[in-house]
DNA sequence: AGGCGCTTGTGAAGGGGTGCACAAATCGCG
DNA sequence: CGCGATTTGTGCACCCCTTCACAAGCGCCT
């Protein structure tokens, strides 16, 4: 995660418009909290408490208040938020108001599912241009798009003036396209490969693997598995299950 | 992230094989040390030193030291750590030395892509079972693997006996699906889909949902955007730079 | 055998995040 | 106009995690 911070304006404090330096944990749950406010506004509702946001969000709601406190508070003591301007004051601070355009390279397995995916489209992004360095697949058409081939990613990522990399290649290819896009001046890159990718600083990188997350969970499977396996160890009310499951009120760990 | 922590074995302390209890942050890192040690191993080297494993995973050497302290530290002082038998723990830890049955349901777009994967098999998972509501996606065979309908789930997944749901279906069936799965005696569930799942406790869910990722590079890009395009504010040392565009100076946040 | 350099393991300090509990604020009603 | 119900915003204490810094341990070389 983030490390150095630094250490925050002195005094000046000008008008600026909105740079209220998030709390990374904040930041990572406000995008959770504009799909739950959207998925209120559909259902035609004015107002929410923070309670009510919270469920919806899956998350404390002392929590959420915290959270929003944090960009301004826009909410009415006694009554709640009002649905549609939070979400404009959180999309506003996510940068969502513009549409970034997203380059994705590496249109293999993974690839041709997320040139595929709506939820990108409906979600404030733009897939604008595909890339891959396997010849047999440049031309290939999907979603509208033609893929082309790496080597074109420097000119067509100007024309286009991509925001976002992300890398769907196999883990070899994967430190030489974030170079690429690198010098293109692509600053966030989300990357799927299974490796590490270095940097240079101010370049975000955010990593999804997915074989790390079924092993994490394999890890509490094996934990919870040892548990019922020895049962003397006292204390887990879990123990007493009679035939069925407990009522469902807790919820888990999203990775954070 | 999780909530429910039992308080902790009291004083019992059997000799119990291994279940040091680790900190979830520990956890959610032994995966990538575990990859890192595999292309070591591949590379022909039998020992790895903390800074260099570290390196190699992408976090700070000391941390690297405390997380592997945590289950028992297996490194020889002076040496460093035998790549091998650091392995052996890891996985031993992580509950992979069995080869866990995965289903898989909704084999849409992105369920399609995650069928295909190969990531899985190659990390300590078996694709089990296919699953899918559309009866026009029924009897579809990827991989080797049939689609089947979603009402098999249950007859099906105790004959796999299933570990873990992998649920790849749009927001609105998910937790219909989810339900099903807690009902299989399923405990672990990766989420892809947009939406908060409510599962009884002793269930872990992980979360994994593509558009949040971009939203939050979002972010940070968008204040990377803000902060040099008014180099006013006081104090911060970046003012001082000649030319104009701020080089380089803050950082990256790879997601925790 | 002894000493030296290297690396691990860990105590302690500091930072960040979470959740409780309550004061402050707003609305609606009598 | 005042009062009570409701809900936000936040001070505070706690806990987890990170990071530094260093002592302890190990191998190697002389």
């Amino acid at each position: 995660m983030s490390q150095h911070r630094h250490p925050g304006a002195p005094g000046s404090a000008g008008a600026v418009p909105a740079l209220p330096d998030l709390p990374e944990a904040t930041v990572a749950r406000l995008p959770e909290y504009l799909r739950a406010l959207h998925n209120l506004a559909d259902g035609g509702h004015e107002t929410v408490s923070s309670e009510g946001l919270a469920t919806a969000a899956g998350v404390n709601s002392a929590k959420l208040r915290k959270d929003l406190s944090h960009l301004g508070s826009y909410g009415t003591r006694g009554v709640g938020y009002d649905v549609a301007l939070l979400i404009e004051q959180i999309e506003s601070v996510l940068g969502l108001t513009q549409r970034r355009a997203v380059a994705l390279v590496g249109v293999g397995n993974l690839g041709h599912a997320l040139a595929g995916y709506d939820g990108f489209a409906s979600r404030g992004f733009r897939i604008a241009a595909l890339f891959d360095a396997d010849p047999a697949r440049v031309g290939e058409e999907i979603n509208g798009l033609v893929v082309r081939h790496v080597d074109e990613l420097s000119r067509v990522a100007a024309e286009e003036s991509i925001a976002i990399g992300v890398i769907a290649t196999p883990a070899a290819a994967a430190q030489p396209v974030a170079d690429q896009l690198v010098a293109v001046g692509v600053t966030s890159i989300l990357n799927f490969a299974p490796c590490v990718l270095s940097v240079p600083e101010g370049v975000d990188v955010r990593k999804v693997d997915l074989a790390i997350e079924l092993q994490i969970l394999s890890f509490h499977e094996h934990r919870k598995a040892s548990l019922t396996a020895l049962p003397a160890t006292g204390g887990s009310a879990l123990t007493a299950l009679p035939g069925g499951l407990a009522a469902n009120d807790s919820q888990e760990a999203i990775g954070t």
